[in-house]
DNA sequence: GTACGGGTTAAGACAGGGTTAACGGATACG
DNA sequence: CGTATCCGTTAACCCTGTCTTAACCCGTAC
């Protein structure tokens, strides 16, 4: 199921969407201003949000800043009457993935919609991690060669931490992202992750993947030669 | 370097978008038709893709599905003078992540063509300081391709101190960034100050930061040299 | 000398994560 | 119909990392 937000201020507009959303079976949570929108996202998980421009209490363009400032790179679709060409690049500038003029077909919407949220959780059959392989079709994850035992909420982890990586998820986030709406009240996360953790010692041979806490946040599942090629990268590179 | 492909017949729009990126430090890679697209992107490693529709050989949407066929999931946007809503639809049907209707302004394309080329390389939010590289996203803090050790609130202290450098901060600021509302009533601050020291001078082959006190007033860190702030990220860099 | 601002260090409290085992529900199979 | 197995949740327990606190050090200014 596919979970995103929209932030918009004009009540009838943003039933339409919501509505519209709803029949492509996309959950669509809705913010009437930037502040309740911010407050929001960072308690739930969202494949990606639409952001208003001209809103009450704190504008679009803001809490597209704000929300990159705080380090999270949720896709943001802008959605906005301003269609000149200064107002589309201040959108990019601010950090917005897209940017889409009112008014704009629903079915175009959806379509942007669609894009946006499954590029990071979408239909990919295959996730690569380092030596990691995810197969999502057959349900299987394998590490170097070794196909590990993982039960389903297990997988389930795991695929949602690779999706992540190199980033690290929120405790919240990741059970929003495992179990939805009904989430046990215990420290059933904790388990599963102790078994994650598991299986990927098991093929104790590899070093290159690192299931991490980070402590008073969450986790995070970091391919080891990720951090040097990034260093590497930022030394021909940082234009 | 972003690396990206397009695909366009056009030889002349084909001239300007390649000018035009190249001026954005954007090195762009031109094939004339779909087959021949087929070729570059199997070759070599692309960030991104431009596809026109309308193309002999091989068209754009069939390019598109047989890229997506090949499990390739590379950026694609779409870019030609069909303006419908069912064009478009067909082109994110056919697996595309923008679609860009001719005529476009090169602005707003260079734009696009950056945040789709930058949203999967993994180019994110980054606080720059001689050679201490913050990573929000990742919560990570590298000086010197050493990964520091930080604790959440030595991590905070850091970025507080980052982000106003090379400006001094006084120590009642500094408390309130860190803590809010809430402060612990003892010297906590300059215990934490001290374990920051302690990991930025664990890679001791750096005189280039310095983390100085202001006598009465409170702390400052600084790069030796350029006492500049680099801020690195979403935002296109415009130097 | 002493008062003060800052630096250093260690101890203790505490939260939070890690680990393990047991229970109950579901499913498959005999 | 009963048994075995798997899986998820829960709770109890342990252990580590983190933060605060306080004591002590040093230099300097008065």
């Amino acid at each position: 199921m596919i979970n995103v937000l929209l932030v918009e201020d004009d009540i009838d507009l943003a039933a339409t969407i919501v509505d519209y959303l709803d029949i492509e079976s996309i959950n669509c949570d809705h913010a009437s201003n930037g502040l309740m929108g911010l407050e929001l996202i960072q308690r739930n998980h969202y494949q990606m949000m639409m952001l208003d421009i001209n809103m009450p209490k704190m504008d679009g363009l803001t809490l597209c800043n704000t929300v990159r400032e705080k380090g999270l790179d949720i896709p943001i679709l802008m959605l906005t009457a301003r269609d000149s060409l200064e107002n589309k690049l201040q959108g990019f500038e601010a950090g917005s993935d897209d940017y889409l003029v009112k008014p704009f077909a629903m079915r175009e919407l959806v379509a942007r919609v669609q894009v946006l949220a499954k590029r990071r959780s979408g239909e990919v059959k295959r996730l690569v991690l380092g030596d990691l392989i995810l197969d999502l079709n057959q349900r299987s994850a394998q590490l170097q060669q070794r196909t590990l035992k993982l039960s389903p909420i297990a997988f389930k982890l795991l695929e949602v931490l690779v999706r992540a990586s190199p980033q690290p998820m929120g405790r919240q986030h990741i059970m929003q992202a495992v179990w939805g709406d009904e989430q046990p009240d215990s420290n059933s996360l904790k388990v599963h992750i102790h078994h994650v953790r598991k299986q990927l010692d098991a093929s104790k041979h590899s070093p290159l993947l690192k299931l991490e806490t980070i402590s008073g946040i969450g986790f995070a599942i970091k391919a080891a030669d990720q951090g040097d090629l990034e260093i590497v990268g930022n030394k021909n590179n940082e234009n």
